[in-house]
RNA sequence: AGGCACGUAGCUCAGGGGGAGAGCGCUUGCUUGACACGCAAGAGGUCGGCGGUUCGAGACCGCCCGUGCCUACCA
């Protein structure tokens, strides 16, 4: 053995995770420890994953959600759950559609030139290849997902589900297809439901239009728009009925600007009166309150002015009777996209005079979640869930407590939102998706179902938008659709096997509402189902509170009777350091992957586990990542001292620890337990922070800092029961701590855990610690607060004094209260060695020795004579700031117990604590003023 | 417009009515028998403001100021 230490060039004392974590995470899953049996006899606990996109890769949302579901499973799976964490992904329908889309127009083609079923092909043939990088992304994470369960939304089981809901919903009447005013995405082409319109504030314009009056052209009424491209579509001009400025209006007719169509003018209540002018431009077709108002006053059919495209249609070139007007003029619109049809009719009416006035303003605008393109209202035929009836039950286990949600304030974003729901429309005109299991008889619906040669020209003609236009054909709103589970051989009506399936495919979200069970098998009545669901907490952000887990809520509900889960946690968003929001267009993305294998996922998990505070957003920087790392290679040098001690004397047992007799070794088991206490109690309540940092603080500042310290000298002093005793203490209590540990830092602990003496193949099935209330040990923790006391002071006096840090001192305490002393005596040896401290002295009879700095530790006199080493003016100085501070808390503790109200109403103990510490810091300032008044006359 | 959260050390944040805390940063001193990704000591705070409840408020209540987010059909 070498005496001398080797240069460090080769970073011995540094830990390396990166080949820790690539082979224990193969052991792991090799070996199938993520398993979860359900023939088990152990109680279950299952989470199931918020299943990723297919097309996506991690990102911190990703690995703080994943992250925290695994720390949950790993942790309940020591504790001996039967726990499954259900992995899967999701088939994402607009997204996943859009990627392909991408890939053909690079090669110039577009999905409708290869046609459905080979677009489909080619979905399926990106799925296979890049759908699978975030589940191993996952993996590098560490997810203890049980990965031979994995579930697709688009697979055969899943499938069935949707096509079982789907089915059963439409036979209790709780689906409808109708013609309705959508969210229309003209990029995508597709209807969306509310929730995936984002309103984003934006500077616009508004501007006030002279609407003439058909029989007074001087005259007439002015409307404010910020799009007045919708007003080839308008029908009407709307006033309040008690507007006294448009009293005489009602009844009256206007001309349309530019097209000409006659406009009555009528009085609706829903008009804001102080908004703009006042008067309202009613446009049923592309806008939901107009609609609305169409309706009231029977303003027959709406106007379309535009395309599915968003280009402007040759539909509005009607009058007011909807008969085909002709106007060069306006003509020259149809084709335009809605900016360009907006700035030529902006022209024209500044041509005409009409256009009286604009201002800047600032309005909300819908654009799509998935491709930021402007929101169209759009009148287009539709299937809808009726939410009404399934979202009161599904308010009523949140109000019972069935199901919690934690932190509970998201409980009233929840009930604002399911008591104000709107009806869900769920059909998606695109390909990738569930094909919605409805049919229609070409001869019963002979005018509602258009071959596709015919389509659209038909439906322009009918005055209606067709829902849908495939290569094949076009399903119109009226059609009577046959809704089943298999694709039905005839029509039942009329017997006839011309029967052609609905075009259109379901919401994404659709399917993910029956993931909690569809994953589990439903339908069929499996095991998994049986033992696992309801499952025990969903783990995801508020981001889709609505989007996703109300829906499953209603759907669980709905399909088993049952809750799909009994908690939801609801945890925070990842922001970069200045608490922006990460997004690549901003460029501040940190990458989960990354910052792995610069710093391994241990101390990434630590990290997001230790910001994870409920109810905040979390600012994720690298030096916080940094800083945790430093925490691994702490707990990895504290392995490393222990190591060389683990081979000598008797082979060491694994669990119980020794019964010893010394005050350090009953105050770290004590602690331990207090640990091990706060920790579950922090899991089981969500406060990942709290665990984290319990730990932190645990295992650096107590087990390391001091523990540790007083070990080494037992260690070194030889093979004594003195150093057995320290061997055992210090190899349970780490082992205890990587029990711990595991669920937030799976991979470092089962390294260590695996080199020290255990039982069992890995730390992921060992058992949990359960606290041993009988190890606390308060005698024990009143000592070492003393020692720990103590030789803080003699240090601070040392700094404070200007003692040189290598000087051994005596040290010399004068207590009167023999069980401090008591104390003492049996702790010298860890004082002198951790004080550095060569001469010590302790009992009543001490006295004070000439020239010394002294101080004051519980009660007790603490005197460090150094002759011709101590700094005077340095020592006054102290103890002149020491006195200021007791003075400071004297004055705030004495104020409280002079008043006679405290005294009278406080809790006794409450009293008698301040009495206490009031006379504690009486002592403590008369001693300081002794020691000042001696100091100062020796100077002299 | 309404709702919800958040203002605590230079920075990022814990704090659950009874002596203001952590990490990072900063200052000073240390090649201490694992760790300089370390050890030790320290400086630094009218807990956003005002009022209220209470014997006692950083915490509970109200108002105000500031910041962020969500919801909404005022064109």
């Amino acid at each position: 053995m070498a005496t001398a230490r080797e240069p460090q060039s080769s970073h011995e004392g540094q830990y390396d995770p990166r080949p820790v974590e690539q082979r224990w995470y193969r052991v792991w899953e090799e070996a199938g420890y993520f398993h979860a049996d359900e023939e088990s006899a152990s109680p279950p606990y299952c989470i199931v994953i918020p299943p990723p996109n297919i097309t996506g890769s991690l990102h911190m949302g990703h690995a703080l959600n994943n992250t925290l579901q695994d720390i949950l499973v790993r942790w309940r799976r020591m504790q001996g759950y039967n726990a499954l964490w259900m992995p899967g992904t999701d088939h994402a329908g607009i997204a996943t559609q859009n990627v392909v889309e991408r890939q053909l127009a690079e090669e110039g083609r577009t999905r409708y030139q290869i046609g459905r079923e080979a677009f489909l092909e080619r979905v399926w043939q990106w799925k296979a290849e890049s759908g699978g990088t975030i589940i191993r992304q996952l993996k590098h994470l560490g997810a203890s997902c049980d990965w031979a369960r994995e579930a697709f939304t688009m697979d055969p089981p899943r499938s069935r589900a949707v096509t079982e809901v789907f089915v059963r919903l439409f036979e209790d009447g709780l689906l409808y297809r109708a013609e309705r005013l959508v969210n229309w995405c003209p990029r995508c082409q597709t209807a969306l439901a509310d929730i995936e319109v984002v309103h984003e504030e934006q500077e616009g314009r508004l501007w006030h239009i002279r609407y003439p009056f058909a029989d007074d052209q001087g005259g007439g009424l002015v409307v404010a728009t910020t799009r007045p491209e919708t007003m080839l579509g308008d029908v009407a001009v709307a006033v309040h009925p008690e507007d006294p400025r448009y009293r005489d209006a009602v009844g009256r007719t206007v001309l349309l600007p530019v097209v000409g169509r006659r406009l009555p003018v009528i009085a609706d209540r829903a008009v804001a009166r102080d908004f703009g002018t006042g008067a309202l431009k009613v446009t049923p077709g592309h806008d939901q309150n107009d609609y609305e108002i169409g309706t009231r006053h029977s303003l027959g059919d709406p106007i379309k002015a535009f395309t599915e495209t968003g280009t402007i249609s040759a539909g509005f070139l009607v009058d007011d009777a909807r008969r085909p007007i002709e106007s060069a003029r306006a003509r020259r619109y149809v084709g335009a996209d809605r900016a360009e049809a907006r700035r030529m009719i902006l022209e024209d009416l500044r041509a005409d005079g009409l256009l009286v006035k604009e201002e800047p303003y600032r309005h909300a605008v819908g654009r799509c979640y998935r491709c930021q393109t402007v929101i169209e209202p759009f009148l287009t035929p539709q299937w809808f869930v009726r939410v009404k009836p399934l979202a009161e039950p599904a308010i009523r286990v949140v109000e019972e407590g069935r199901v919690r949600i934690v932190p509970e304030q998201w409980e009233r974003n929840y009930f604002d939102w399911m008591r104000n729901i709107r009806d869900w429309c769920i059909s998606r005109q695109i390909w990738w998706g569930h094909r919605i299991p409805a049919w229609y008889c070409m001869h019963c619906n002979a005018d509602q179902v258009v071959q596709t040669a015919t389509g659209p020209a038909f439906a322009a003609e009918k005055g209606a938008m067709p829902a849908y236009t495939d290569e094949r054909y076009t399903i119109l709103p009226e059609a009577k659709a046959i809704v089943a589970r298999e694709a039905p051989a005839r029509c039942p009506t009329c017997g006839r096997h011309e029967l052609v399936q609905d075009p259109d495919v379901l919401d994404t979200w659709f399917s993910s509402a029956l993931w909690p069970f569809s994953t589990l098998g439903w339908p069929e009545r499996t095991k998994a189902l049986q033992v696992f669901y309801p499952t025990s907490v969903l783990v995801t952000g508020f981001d889709i509170l609505f989007f996703w887990v109300a829906r499953m809520i209603m759907m669980g509900l709905k399909s088993l009777g049952e809750v799909p889960f009994r908690q939801v946690y609801i945890h925070a968003l990842v922001r970069d350091a200045e608490g922006q929001k990460m997004s690549k267009s901003r460029g501040n993305v940190i990458d989960p992957l990354v910052v792995i294998d610069k710093y391994g996922a241990d101390a990434f998990r630590f990290t997001l586990a230790a910001l994870a505070a409920q109810g905040r957003d979390i600012r994720l920087s690298e030096e916080r990542i940094e800083g945790y790392r430093y925490f691994c290679n702490k707990l990895w040098n504290a392995y490393r001292f222990l190591a060389p001690h683990l081979a000598r004397g008797a082979p060491l047992p694994p669990g119980a620890p020794p019964a010893s007799a010394d005050l350090a070794d009953r105050w770290i088991l004590s602690r331990l337990q207090e640990v091990v206490a706060a920790v579950t109690e922090a899991l089981e309540t969500f406060r990942f922070n709290e665990a984290a940092s319990a730990l932190y603080q645990f295992v650096w500042h107590e087990y390391c800092d001091w523990y540790l310290e007083m070990a080494k000298r037992r260690l070194t002093e030889g093979d004594g029961p003195g150093a057995e005793a320290a061997r055992a203490v210090l190899t349970h209590v780490l082992a205890e701590a990587l029990l711990l540990l595991h669920p937030i830092m799976p991979f470092i602990t089962e390294e260590i855990w695996q080199r020290l003496p255990h039982e069992g193949a890995t730390i992921m099935r060992a058992p949990w610690p359960g606290p041993e209330a009988a190890r606390r040990d308060s005698e024990a923790t009143a000592a070492l607060e003393l020692v720990m006391d103590l030789v803080r002071a003699v240090r601070n006096l040392r700094s404070e004094v200007n003692i040189p840090a290598a000087a051994w001192l005596t040290v010399i305490c004068r207590s009167r209260d023999a069980g401090q002393e008591a104390v003492l005596r049996a702790t010298e040896g860890y004082v002198r060695a951790l004080g550095r401290i060569r001469e010590f002295r302790v009992g009543a009879a001490e006295g004070k020795p000439p020239a010394a700095a002294a101080t004051v530790v519980r009660g007790m006199d603490v005197y460090v004579p150094l002759t011709g080493l101590i700094d005077f003016a340095a020592e006054i100085a102290r103890l002149r700031k020491e006195v200021e501070k007791v003075d400071r808390e004297l004055a705030r503790v004495r104020g409280k117990l002079e008043n006679p109200a405290f005294r009278a109403k406080a809790p006794a103990e409450v009293v008698e604590k301040e009495t206490g510490v009031a006379r504690e810091l009486g002592e403590v300032r008369g001693k300081l003023l002794e020691h000042l008044a001696l100091l100062e006359s020796s100077r002299g």
